[in-house]
DNA sequence: CTTTTGACCGACCGAACGTTCTGTTACCCT
DNA sequence: AGGGTAACAGAACGTTCGGTCGGTCAAAAG
């Protein structure tokens, strides 16, 4: 076995979880093959069974699934049958969760660094502007002029990474979850 | 020679300028010293003569270096002689030039990931805490209460670092540079 | 009972890593 | 002129890197 002291993760959402941890805690570069074999509890070579692209692939599937994750759980929150401004109280919400109440860092933002960024960086560029295209246009809903709406959705945007980035510098995940409170308490109502 | 296109540093300074930039550009893991001796136009072995603790050294000079600008380019400008709300706006303007009005991230906050935030993290969470007890201690000079002050102090440094990080994401400075103009406007007059 | 297949890994590979050894210059000091 | 020293680098060190190879083993398929 590839470990000792860790049973081997039993499904595919399991192994990348175990993956995408140790991207998130040591980055691209950091997270070394070894390194990934011991927190998945497979040898180096199985992985190459799951991940024939070796760490790049690894580094893309998991971007790939963190991009997914936070636009179903978060932004299409924006799009669907309740008042805009309810909308935007459940984005927050489920953004918040998205990053665990601000105990760990967004692997989007983790990746979009080093080598990986002259790969990615411009699949996360289009992202996030879309996303905050959504954003602005359920401002708009909130009766908010277009030029006003964008503010707010860049505002909301950078406070909640803002407040994430503070949390982890002072270690204080509270920090973020009170930031995030004062974020929808702003909010349109 | 290290180096055939490049001319070497002429100075301690100029050459801390540029190894800062690699480690800014590609993390500590992934600032490996050939990368770190083609920036400093020295050979790999040179390094060691200006850091005889090899990269550790390096990055522990940079982010002492760094912490000591921030300090003294932006935060000592909340104790001078001006009325508070002219040293907040000091102060905003200050930390953007610090991170060249958004084109380049904060070294500190890129050493604070993988095997230096375990050394370093604890000394950076201090700094912090102490910036943000002066930026507050400043905003309570403005006429707010406390608990107020330590709010906006708060959402003030979020914002910063938040503008930051989505100016980068979105690979667009100005957006940085409108964020924080924005944060300025918000300030207490 | 055989064959195939998916999951797995120990042992290994060349390359790159951070580091050190052994110098060679060039400049200062007396 | 001679001795010391700061600044540098070529070449090699042992280690770890990402990645490959040949194979085992259990269970499904025939």
């Amino acid at each position: 076995m590839g470990n000792n002291d860790k049973p081997a993760a039993n499904s595919r959402a399991e192994l990348e979880n175990r993956l995408a941890r140790v991207f998130i805690e040591h980055g691209y570069e950091g997270a070394s093959l070894s390194r990934l074999a011991t927190a998945s509890g497979l040898g180096k070579a199985s992985l190459y069974h799951h991940f024939p692209g070796g760490k790049a692939e690894m580094a893309s599937v998991l971007l790939t699934r963190a991009i997914a994750r936070l636009d179903k759980t978060a932004f299409s929150r924006l799009t669907k049958k309740q008042p805009a401004p309810v909308r935007l109280g459940r984005f927050v919400d489920a953004f918040s969760s998205y990053v665990d109440h601000g105990e760990r860092p967004c692997l989007i933002a983790v990746l979009d660094h080093g080598a990986l960024r002259a790969v990615h960086g411009d699949t996360i560029r289009r992202r996030f502007l879309s996303w905050g295209e959504r954003l602005a246009a359920t401002f708009e809903e909130t009766g908010m002029k277009p030029r006003r709406a964008r503010r707010a959705a860049s505002d909301l945007l950078a406070g909640l990474y803002g407040n994430l980035a503070m949390a982890r510098m002072l270690d204080d995940a509270s920090l973020f979850q009170r930031g995030t409170r004062r974020l929808k308490k702003d909010l349109p109502s």
